[in-house]
DNA sequence: AAAATATGTCACCAAGCGGTGATTTATGTC
DNA sequence: GACATAAATCACCGCTTGGTGACATATTTT
């Protein structure tokens, strides 16, 4: 009935790779499983065992260009003191986060799901987002509680973003439209400047 | 073959409420639904259909006494400032939240979930989260961007312990044992006192 | 005691899942 | 052109899920 696709390993390979991270950033991990994935793709499950050896081994490839879900960071502006650095790494994790649904699904699928399940992808993630961090940081000195107030500007961020997805907003704060992130980024600008004297 | 519960449609009833909270506290999200909780409460799924009119109706009944699992709120201090009241305030939801595993399990199902599908119980828990902090108040004056603060706080807070609850720590911040969680508190307390001078 | 009701259980259904062996068929090689 | 290999599909298995109708029995009412 379904007309079989042309045989090509590659292209099928990368067409699966497509259709996992499709699948996920659009109906969530809930209902990830190798029978969606290879309904996106369009192809026999089976393929997945074959080229990854099940989900495991595409969950692993997926890690494998994680780093380019990001994108580039911004870079550190000349003489910037830390505090504007920190700001800006805020407001771009902000923009960046709420435009890619992919990572928006796997930081939610992370917490959902049991430890160690989700290893390599974890791992891939936590090592792209240091070095966007570290690239970006360039040689500026970090003040001595910078770790968390970071991490603060981090969780929240995330969070909102999370619950914004499905609410539209957190907290009685409303976050739906731009005008409303923009309130928000500006905000969290005066705050980190008002933390980073 | 198994033994027939002994007949009480107010306890049966009970029993199968208790089930719902233990199932979703013990094993998350993911596996609730009606034969996982007939199964923990030992008796057959059709009662949740006749006593709730299905999964729907239990989570509604859910959302009952969904007050009850904060427990009561801190007491704001006399002659507080708003930022001392702030700081104990987040204190506060920080252990409690992390002693509430259930609470956690519903507020990751919340990130989760397609909006609408778990409506009452969200409700029941945002309004019981708004009675907590109101009670707590009293008639202190809140600062401009208080509304800011506090939600960056409370969206931190959870971001920590839901992340915490799965891989121990967060943008590399241990965070395992007692200690771990002390060293949090006390720093953001002081955030919290630099916020609201 | 007999009948009616309420409570609880059982047996089953269709659908979806992860997973696997067997089968077709296109492609490259001799 | 005949053959081997590799790519893709098909057909099926056991299991779990949400959901429902039929059944058994304890409890109350008549």
């Amino acid at each position: 009935m379904a007309e079989p696709r042309i045989r090509n390993r590659e292209a099928t390979h990368a067409a699966l790779l497509e259709a996992a991270k499709v699948t996920l950033a659009e109906h969530g991990f809930q209902n990830f499983g190798v029978n969606a994935v290879a309904r996106q793709a369009g192809c026999d499950k089976q393929l997945i065992y074959r080229y990854f050896g099940g989900l495991e081994g595409l969950l692993e490839a997926m890690g494998g260009d994680v780093a380019t879900w990001l994108g580039a960071p911004p870079v550190a502006t000349e003489g910037a003191t830390y505090g504007e650095w920190a700001a800006n790494l805020a407001d771009a994790y902000l923009t960046a986060l709420r435009a890619n649904p992919l990572l928006q699904k796997l930081i939610l699928w992370e917490l959902s799901a049991a430890p160690g399940k989700l290893a390599p992808l974890t791992q891939a993630r936590s090592r792209a987002m240091m070095q966007w961090v570290v690239a970006a940081r360039g040689d500026l000195v970090m003040p001595a509680d910078a770790g968390l107030i970071n991490a603060v500007l981090v969780a929240a961020i995330q969070q909102f973003v999370l619950s914004a997805a499905v609410s539209g907003n957190f907290a009685g704060l409303p976050l739906r439209d731009d005008a409303d992130w923009d309130r928000l980024g500006a905000g969290l600008r005066s705050l980190v400047q008002r933390l980073y004297p």
